[in-house]
DNA sequence: ATGGTTTTTACTGCGTC
DNA sequence: GACGCGGTAAAAACCAT
């Protein structure tokens, strides 16, 4: 038990939680568009705001590693009965234990032998407890993996409670044929991050699935068409905020991208049949520019998931077809 | 299945720090 | 020389038919 709780102490949460998702980022202590000191952790959404002016300073990963969940069913499951109301995440609502199904932790790497030990005995008694019925085995597997999901995805327990209602509405209305649980809880996280307007692409959720880019989003349009849900049609302009976030961006330049895209749309043959990935990211390109702050195609390219030849053949065609000077003001004072 | 479109892969050349 | 950037051709992925 003490075992436990040494595990459980925060830093360490934390430390396992940066290097499992690869985020290097220091927490930045001042707003760069406004110099406020002053942020506010918003929990529920998992980001970094700042006070003065409420930019997004980082939107990262309040959540609790997935390698520790092994480790913290006890702590869940007290955490559940004193009030956070996390229903449809778990199969039967807090009493599920959340053993991982793979003897790794978040970063790939294995456990120690003790770990390993311990691991093994909260499996064992995990299978005793277990409600056996085929359906509460598949909730609970499929529970499971969207909180791995959203863990590592750093989603907001919002969005998994949106992933996990979307599972238990086809799992409740027999419409579920498959057999893939993973790569149905994986459609439902996509589905819920798209449905409210922050989508994450298939390919970072396939990421961190076991499953294929190209079943998940099978899954995803049977998950869409069986439960008769209207999806918002994803646009540039929704990854966005994420992208600039992430980048480390100025305001300023979230303003200038968005004027931008909303110029795009105007012409024709500019936006449709176009990765909104590949859009988002050349008008960031452009904007970043235009505000004399300089970010590198490959910087975007690695937070976008475009690539660099894209973010060129995008950003040429905005630069010549909305005839944009590109320009700094620091290089017109010079000429 | 097929054909057209878009994106990626892989490689090259150029200028700059 | 490493790096950022631009360009290209061919392969791969995607989508509507």
């Amino acid at each position: 038990m003490e075992g436990t709780n040494g595990i459980m102490s925060t830093n360490t949460l934390d430390e396992g939680r940066r290097e499992g998702i690869g985020i290097e980022t220091a927490p930045k202590t001042s707003c760069p568009e406004c110099g406020a000191l002053e942020v506010i952790r918003d929990n529920e959404k998992g980001e970094v705001i700042c006070a003065g002016c409420g930019l997004v300073l980082s939107d990262h990963r309040i959540d609790t590693g997935p390698e520790w969940r092994a480790f913290t069913s006890a702590e869940r499951d007290s955490r559940s009965r004193t009030g956070a109301p996390a229903a449809f995440a778990m199969h039967d609502k807090g009493l599920s234990t959340m053993i991982d199904w793979r003897d790794k932790d978040g970063k790939g790497g294995s456990f120690s032998a003790a770990q390993r030990a311990q691991i093994f005995r909260l499996r064992k008694w995990q299978i005793r407890t277990r409600v056996h019925s085929s359906l509460d085995r598949n909730l609970a597997q499929a529970m499971t993996e969207i909180d791995r999901l959203s863990s590592q995805l750093g989603l907001s327990p919002s969005l998994k409670e949106h992933a996990a209602r979307l599972y238990r509405k086809l799992i409740a209305g027999r419409l579920w044929r498959s057999r893939s649980i993973d790569a149905t809880a994986a459609a439902a996280v996509y589905a819920a991050c798209r449905h409210r307007g922050s989508p994450r692409s298939v390919e970072e959720i396939a990421e961190h699935s076991r499953e294929g880019k190209k079943k998940i989003s099978a899954h995803y349009r049977m998950l869409v068409t069986k439960l008769k849900i209207r999806m918002p049609i994803s646009s540039p302009e929704m990854y966005v905020p994420r992208f600039i976030s992430e980048l480390d961006l100025p305001t300023e330049v979230q303003r200038t991208t968005m004027e931008i895209l909303a110029r795009a749309k105007e012409v024709r043959g500019l936006v449709t049949g176009r990765d909104p990935r590949g859009l988002a990211a050349a008008a960031i390109y452009v904007a970043a520019i235009m505000n004399d702050c300089r970010v590198t195609q490959r910087d975007i390219s690695g937070v976008s998931g475009v690539t660099e030849v894209t973010i060129r053949n995008r950003y040429k065609e905005l630069v010549s077809k909305l005839e944009l000077t590109m320009q700094t003001p620091a290089l017109l004072a010079a000429a």
